[in-house]
RNA sequence: GCCCCCAUCGUCUAGCGGCCUAGGACACCGGCCUUUCACGCCGGCAGCACGGGUUCGAAUCCCGUUGGGGGUGCCA
């Protein structure tokens, strides 16, 4: 065990589209870090110059500043540091630890005995040295490999906790092996995290399963509430509060209790709470937050931020992912396209008379909320409708859907010249 | 095959020997509120995989079984 002031490193292998199981891992050794007070470096796995591009390791850096996550120092790259894991491999050559195998390099594990570390997560874990082959430490291209990368940054580094997903749980006595043969008497603290999992309880697979963090972004899912979600994915609370600001999190954070078992990746609760974060903006927060999405619409390329913000109060709590927000708006913006069977249910009522009355009284009606609220209330009970009826074949005609923001507040925004050409328009399709 | 890990409601979790007739959240089902939907509020359904120990006492400790999963590359 290490001792001293922790520290920590978050180390991505720029292989592909950052990853939610690599965000997580991040996130838990930045969680950590921060809670003990300790420093996290980022080092760039990038020892296979095949699958590590330039535009991978970009990647990785918009998701840690996407997520909030910063780092001490400036990133670590293995890619120039292969004199260092050279030489490594020489010395095992020369102290016969290692040996040539068709021009690759192995190097020996002893055939009896055991390695073991201990796991914060998992308690001590032990590997008899006899299932452990010879493992490549060179490629016949003269490049180290991951192993040995690890072995000699971790200790170089000095890293006292190495926070990483159980998948490398098999390959952490290999790396304790190396480090020994390195001449290092300690070995870091190890916190193999709880895989990620899908519906069928197996690994999160690119192939498989929505794994693009780029993906959820792309929906509409908040940095804060994914960064909050995926928190909780191995870890809870003592309190049982589970929305809360990172910074807090960062408080009751430890490494000690996280949980072991798998924990399945679930877009409906992710999607909840994402919810919840939506909720708590402002009007102008809300509006700059789907912007984005709304300039994507055919008509949304001239909506102006006043707009969005005066929207924002009636469709924030119905909008849990940011990409449902601009089919909710668009009718305010574009001509609306009717629903066939919005309409025919709407029209299963006395439609002609409500739209009729509607189109009457709100030619004179004072042009805001309460009046047009009165205006229907009133025509639906001369008909023996309640409001809730009424404001159906108001809500088609306007909206072109039977479900959608408060009328009356939709209604004012509209205003009456778009109102009442929509209701006409309705009449007409009515036949009346 | 071999090695390793895991096991509390459908899901994420709290629980770290007595506070547990197991708590919260998501999902689901009712109800209330209400201009639709949503939000909010109230209520409900639902779990310690199984079998042995240890102990005065076990969801919590130990062993086994079963069931899941991961690894087994000149990927990381």
């Amino acid at each position: 065990m290490l001792r001293g002031r922790p520290r920590l490193r978050f180390a991505p292998a720029p292989t592909g589209l950052p990853h939610l199981g690599t965000a997580r891992t991040a996130l838990y050794n930045w969680l950590y870090a921060r809670h003990c007070g300790g420093e996290m470096l980022l080092r760039i796995e990038d020892t296979n110059a095949d699958l590590a591009t330039a535009d991978h390791v970009s990647e990785i850096f918009e998701m840690l500043d996407w997520l909030g996550l910063d780092f001490d120092g400036e990133p670590i790259y293995q890619s120039r540091r292969r004199d260092m894991y050279a030489a490594a491999v020489e010395r095992w050559l020369d102290e016969g630890r290692a040996y040539l195998d068709e021009g690759a390099v192995r190097f020996s594990v002893p055939d009896d005995g055991v390695t073991a570390f201990d796991d914060v997560v998992r308690g001590r874990v032990e590997f008899p040295n006899a299932a452990i082959e010879d493992f490549v430490v060179r490629r016949s291209d003269g490049s180290a490999t991951f192993f040995v990368a690890n072995a000699v940054d971790d200790l170089d580094l000095g890293i006292t906790h190495v926070v990483r997903g159980e998948d490398l749980l098999n390959t952490t006595p290999k790396v304790v092996l190396l480090r020994a043969a390195l001449g290092s008497v300690d070995v870091p603290t190890f916190a193999h995290l709880p895989l990620i999992v899908n519906k069928q309880r197996r690994k999160l697979s690119k192939r498989r399963d929505d794994v693009s963090l780029t993906s959820y972004r792309d929906r509409g899912v908040l940095p804060t509430a994914m960064a909050n979600y995926l928190a909780l994915l191995g870890w809870g609370p003592p309190d049982g509060i589970e929305v809360r600001p990172l910074a807090e999190i960062v408080e009751l954070f430890d490494l000690a209790n996280v949980n072991a078992a798998p924990a399945m990746f679930d877009m409906d609760k992710l999607t909840a709470l994402n919810g919840e974060y939506v909720r708590a903006l402002d009007d102008v927060g809300f509006a700059a937050a789907i912007e984005p999405w709304v300039r994507a619409q055919s008509w949304g390329a001239d909506v102006d931020h006043e707009s969005l913000t005066a929207v924002a109060p009636l469709i924030r709590e119905r909008t849990r992912v940011l990409s449902d927000a601009p089919d909710r708006i668009a009718f305010l913006f574009c001509e609306p396209e009717i629903d066939p069977d919005d309409w025919r249910k709407a029209t299963a009522l006395p439609a002609a008379q409500v739209l009729a009355a509607a189109d009457a009284a709100f030619a004179e009606v004072p042009w805001n909320v309460d009046a047009l609220h009165a205006q229907l209330r009133e025509i639906g009970e001369t008909l023996g409708l309640k409001l809730g009826k009424a404001q159906a074949p108001v809500r088609v005609a306007v909206t072109g859907r039977a479900v959608g923001p408060p009328l009356f507040e939709s209604l004012e925004l509209l205003g009456r010249d778009a109102t009442l050409a929509r209701l006409r328009a309705a009449r007409s399709r009515l036949g009346d």
